[in-house]
DNA sequence: GATGATTTGTACGTATGTATA
DNA sequence: ATATACATACGTACAAATCAT
């Protein structure tokens, strides 16, 4: 009884509260700057404040959150810099995960990826957007692993998250999705041919350009291009 | 009133509490493996269990502890795969900031690692371990902050956080500090001629020569090399 | 700038789940 | 296998700090 998926998730209303929370976070149903406010999450969960205290603090580690002493807990509002910086982190980390992953991967996982990646090509020519973010999680994630190092798929994944409140804007330029799935072929193809240093830089160019797709986007729907940078979202 | 030093170090409990732990931890005054006891904890620091559960949500966060549900927290003790790979990733961010650094640093941050370097040489040959230590931290450090990328300065000093308790031994092995110091002698050189490439490359051979002297340590102090591997620390 | 309302921080008690005999 | 002991998870009450007025 109680047996769950594998790593016995943890059953304690904390946890699953800030799962919750997280969750709400990343898929941006609580906003950057939104307040966190004990009380009414204790009613909202049907709970009591300790738990909901407890999950506060983890959120406030994993850098999701922030909380000032006595003034509340706030969903993390990142300035443009520190966005850029943040992307900056994800973009090397991903493509140290492609240089490793060029190199370690397994015959099965090579034609996983192919398979995942020629799977998504419908999604494009269909332009179901959710359903092509989730291929191209899923795509990304086949790389964290394949790198062989547990610990800098950790990393990677917790980097993503952190952006993710960030990036909504992902595959909403016309176009977008396909240059995405067209940089994904180069990638698998630098897999496919074991070079590790193209893979390196084909990733580094698919993470890299996803900045100036995203600029175009904010230049195209906001004419108004006085500010020298504007916060904006982006993407993998 | 209240005025404290910038950042208005937080003043609950919970957190001196957390800084306090995590302190220890990073110290080898809590060994891993160590179990956080919360009402042991809460006579030690003379509060109730309440800003302890808190205290240890926030460390599991970090990756110093571990906890169960209705077992308990303990120290994380890290299995050698995993500190393999932990040492990878810290590696590649640590000549990722050396790389940034190069292009981004400023004359008078130039000037300055190469006063915080000179200024070693001392410590070396005095054979002021903890001195050295202290100074070889303040090296690295100035480096992540010259990358002008707070976000990957913060990820890598969380990375070095995590594998302290696993450093203990650092530079315990003969000449290992005058290895270090050499090492260090050509980032500074690459710095200065603002060599990007070669203080990427130079700083990498500097952590990953690390774990080869480590094992030295642990293969001359053990003689008994029977497994296939053993846990060891190591250092940047 | 002081005061009251509101929200967070801490203490403590109870319940529930885990480990040991 | 059952029961007992024990540590943790949660709920409630109170204290302290922030912010509105």
């Amino acid at each position: 009884m109680n047996r769950d998926t594998g790593a016995m998730t943890k059953i304690t209303k904390a946890f699953e509260i800030q799962k919750a929370i997280s969750d709400d976070i990343v898929h941006g149903r609580r906003a950057p700057g939104t307040s966190l406010d004990e009380t009414m999450l204790a009613r909202a969960f049907a709970v009591s404040r300790t738990p909901i205290r407890e999950a506060i603090r983890q959120l406030e580690m994993t850098g999701l959150v922030e909380a000032r002493p006595h003034r509340g807990a706030v969903v993390c509002d990142v300035p443009p810099e520190r966005l850029d910086d943040m992307f900056a982190v994800m973009r090397e980390l991903e493509a140290l995960c492609a240089r490793l992953a060029a190199s370690a991967m397994t015959t099965e996982e090579r034609a996983g990826l192919r398979a995942l990646h020629d799977a998504s090509a419908a999604l494009v020519k269909s332009q179901n957007r959710d359903a092509y973010v989730a291929a191209n999680d899923a795509f990304h994630d086949a790389i964290y692993d394949a790198s062989r190092n547990g610990f800098l798929a950790e990393t990677t994944r917790q980097v993503r998250l952190r952006l993710s409140p960030f990036r909504r804007a992902q595959f909403e330029g016309r176009g977008r999705m396909a240059n995405s799935f067209d940089e994904h072929e180069r990638i698998v193809a630098a897999f496919e041919s074991a070079d590790a240093a193209a893979a390196e830089a084909e990733m580094r160019v698919h993470l890299g350009e996803v900045r100036e797709s995203v600029d175009e986007i904010d230049r195209g729907e906001a004419a108004e291009n006085l500010k020298p940078r504007r916060p904006r979202a982006a993407k993998p």
